[in-house]
DNA sequence: CATTTTACTTACTAGTTAGTAAGCTGTCAA
DNA sequence: TTGACAGCTTACTAACTAGTAAGTAAAATG
């Protein structure tokens, strides 16, 4: 018996990965457990359903995400820095790889996800969004950014563009997701 | 035998709007027979493949755009009607009625979905941000709307951000997708 | 009227899906 | 050293998947 080192979290990394390269229809049990070696049951032994599964990924994204902007590298980086960070993720670990949104991914076959995942999406979407209105908000109340509008619909606008510029590089290549992010910047020069 | 007037094109419009709804893994054929009061092999009739239904139901979409910009109704608008037009396409016939984009669908599960419709996909969207970089050019020239930077980098932009907008909507309500539309109007004022 | 074609149905297949029940084995704590 | 438990495997199921082959009834065609 081959033991894997920390199979919860390897099975929670592919099953990402998965989500974001294939979709949740578009991926099945049998697919991780062919990546890792193990047989279909031990996915079930450690995530019941395929519900869960997908659940957990979401959640520990949100934990990731929650972490990350509490922590000092981004918290007390400069109004711009900030905005550059949460692009950067977009560029760099996603449109660069291939991959979409974790969002953006589960919202597009939305109606054909189990409730509890819908519902964990939901929440990581609002998390994010929030967060991108917080940050937009401060970056024109210090000069350092512009636009015109309300930041709630402006940090709406910024994250749609992302998630569907994701998209987009998946069928035009990753050159045209670097165009979008540098008209989103364009967009934001004062 | 109820005899079905027009089998194909009721096929067509099921499967297209099957697609928007839950994707093309979301569905299957068992569930346009169910819905028509069929047997799943008369959908095998008249599409031999899940791959050649996907494919007649985009490239009928790519024919209805062409037609579309090419009619005087929409030709002879004035560049701020025209953009208007398209955003209308995307808040009255989608968001408002729980629909994405048939290419961010798609996109979304571009590495789950067989090659040909890949291809197709691609056309359309390549189509449809040829047109709207145009609107964009001419709009600028002139003078009635107003951007920085690259008209095809605002195009991309644009469309991305209906895409995304959406996806989001799906999990947030319609609401907010309006607001995306307001914030891209607010971006293109002179 | 005979024949072909259209638009199906019936009945099936092989493969895949999520999910389960029961058994096995190495590790670790008492 | 015994027993509990974690972490699997083996072996299975029921439902669903796209897709096929053969037959049928009605309409179109000649």
């Amino acid at each position: 018996m081959v033991k894997i080192e920390n199979s919860k979290r390897t099975i929670l990394n592919l099953a990402e990965s998965l989500l974001q390269d294939k979709g949740f229809n578009g991926f099945s049990y049998a697919h991780i457990a062919n990546e890792l070696g193990v047989k279909n049951a031990a996915i079930h032994y450690h995530f019941a359903t395929k519900e869960d599964l997908g659940v957990a990924v979401v959640q520990r994204y949100r934990e990731r995400f929650k972490l990350w902007i509490n922590n000092s590298r981004v918290k007390d980086l400069s109004h711009e820095e900030k905005l550059d960070w949460f692009l950067r993720i977009y560029t760099d670990f996603r449109a660069d790889k291939g991959k979409v949104c974790l969002v953006g991914s589960m919202e597009a076959e939305f109606n054909s996800i189990p409730e509890g995942l819908q519902s964990e999406v939901q929440l990581l979407h609002k998390e994010m969004l929030d967060w991108l209105r917080g940050t937009l908000t401060e970056g024109r109340d210090a000069g350092v950014i512009a636009f015109n509008g309300e930041p709630v619909n402006k940090a709406a606008l910024i994250m749609s563009t992302l998630q569907g510029g994701l998209q987009m590089a998946r069928a035009l290549g990753s050159k045209k997701f670097h165009d979008v992010v540098t008209q989103i910047k364009v967009d934001l020069l004062v």
